[in-house]
DNA sequence: ATCCAATCGTTTGAGTTTGAATGATTCAAG
DNA sequence: CTTGAATCATTCAAACTCAAACGATTGGAT
């Protein structure tokens, strides 16, 4: 019975596939967050504008969501976004208990020049992949990561497509 | 010239591996501290114990590279296994530079415990993909971490392979 | 109308991580 | 032997993160 030595291979391929992922994934910040810092700005703060650039005004709770990041975190990101004058609070006038975070024109000025900036730079990186690699990469991850969406992409891409006046 | 739509294209490939990978990432390490938490253990803890328990003792130098860290982060981490008697410090008599670290039987006992109950759980979460997605997973991850060596794992096959007497 | 549970943002405390500064030790060049 | 560069561990301050506790607000049930 030959379960011992199949529960072994098994377990050797979980293993590596889960530590090169997650090795691969360290690898990837790091170089974002190096990126980005020439920006002045977090990856975290990063995240925020470009969610609000790409899906519009929205509260923290959505935004936490979004980026799978805890409500406190998000107070705090916004609070240093809010201090360096990128976004404004806007207490919702229907449910008090909303704050929409929204951009501000210097705000929306910066996230609009880093952004591209940015994909660049991840699409420079990962060329280290064939295209094939990457539409594989892509699929598999997104099945381990399940539930989660292509988030911040679905505008992205419509807003590339037709290269199209930002006027709504 | 249709340059523009290829860099969309290309762009949108790569961000969206990109975005998978690091959420799949997230939540797979969230995963697994939620496991570890268990055993009373931090993820950092544990790759401490997991890295000894598997490559023997070795400095804290060493231990920073293999596991993409910090040389204080190291220290840290060291300080407080060591506060709850699972690894000694041991300073090097050639070279008094250096602080050899290893486990106390206690630790070894209970990494050899942990170990295989956690990659138990491993296993089991990367069940969401096929046996050949996670070899692809394993083989396109590694070339994005590229000089990310399978560090714990070489040993880790040997062990398991001929199931085998530790002495030596 | 009033109470209760749920939702949302904030605050706080603890843990992790990094990078820079510091001190000890080693090694090689003179 | 002495000097100076390099290596290793420790310490410290700063930043980021989460979970839990809290206060404010809302909406539904009685």
């Amino acid at each position: 019975m030959p379960t011992h030595y199949k529960g072994c291979q098994e377990a050797e391929r979980a293993l590596s596939a889960y530590i090169n992922l997650i090795r691969a994934s360290d690898s990837l910040v790091s170089k974002a967050s190096t990126q980005l810092e020439q920006s002045g700005m977090t990856l975290g703060q990063f995240a925020v504008l470009e969610a609000l650039h790409h899906l519009g005004p929205m509260c923290q709770h959505t935004l936490a969501k979004k980026l799978l990041r805890s409500g406190g975190n998000i107070t705090l990101v916004v609070d240093n976004l809010e201090k360096r004058g990128w976004v404004r609070r806007e207490r919702q006038k229907d449910d008090r208990r909303m704050i929409q975070i929204h951009l501000t024109p210097k705000g929306a000025r910066l996230i609009a020049k880093v952004f591209p900036e940015h994909a660049a730079a991840i699409t420079q990186i990962m060329k280290e992949l064939t295209e094939q690699e990457q539409g594989e990469l892509r699929r598999i991850a997104g099945k381990l990561g399940h539930g989660a969406e292509n988030f911040c992409l679905e505008r992205f891409k419509k807003e590339q497509h037709h290269d199209s006046d930002p006027t709504k």
